[in-house]
DNA sequence: TAATAGAAATTACATCTGTAATCTTAGGAG
DNA sequence: CTCCTAAGATTACAGATGTAATTTCTATTA
């Protein structure tokens, strides 16, 4: 099993760039994140170089500039962030989150019926 | 509205501490966390005289020594960092995380009952 | 082929974090 | 009243982070 690398908070925006619009150039991305945050393109390209370093993406060569691409599953990342938010802030059990949060999301009737399956499927173990 | 000042990760245990177990001296917040950190007593002093610094935390004297207490809400802090990782994590929308948190938890059936009923509640507006 | 422009690599630098150790001081022991 | 001890205050120091600027290449253009 492969060790996540630590990301950052600016550097997720980068890696959420990289795993919805798959391989990108450096411009590419800080086109990406423009209307996101207002960072100079600089300093885009320190952060994905920081997340090339960490490991969490990679690139391709592609003349003479590179593309690049997520190293590490999205699914594992947001995972591993959430049990982790759920242990800082929570003390590591689920429901008084849960609960939390359900209380003050604004859920569509949609939404709602969709949790409410989920639910009920637990339900039968 | 006071602005929240941010508790880092090592920070939450000791503010966690303090909510719990009303004022506390250092060296009771040092007992406290014994458990949970494997942290030298000069390191949770640390962590403490930062709080204060970043006014999360208040004291008393007594004595020589202090008595600190939190002076921000928990609940006003979890709300926040929620909100944040919520942001992050998953772009801001609550549903996905809800789902990806319901499927995944260990929920007893009282846990699950809990949660239909906040749901049922939120479909009547 | 030489110059240029635009990538990537390197460097910058203050602040925050994790993790303590050392210094100073005031209150209690003698 | 003095000395010691334990609290709090100050200092330490490396690595992470936010936020870029500067330097170095290299492929393309003139």
């Amino acid at each position: 099993m492969k060790k996540l690398p630590k990301i950052s908070e600016s550097e997720w925006l980068v890696m959420q760039a990289l795993w919805s619009r798959g391989p990108l150039t450096a411009n590419e991305v800080v086109e990406e994140l423009a209307p996101k945050a207002k960072w100079k393109p600089k300093t885009v390209k320190t952060l994905i170089n920081r997340l090339v370093k960490k490991g969490a993406v990679k690139f391709k060569k592609e003349g003479r500039k590179y593309r690049y691409y997520a190293a590490v599953s999205e699914a594992k990342c947001v995972g591993t962030e959430s049990r982790s938010f759920v242990q800082r802030v929570y003390g590591g059990t689920a429901r008084p989150m849960l609960a939390a949060f359900l209380e003050d999301a604004e859920l569509s009737a949609e939404d709602i019926a969709e949790l409410k399956k989920i639910l009920e499927q637990k339900e039968g173990e």
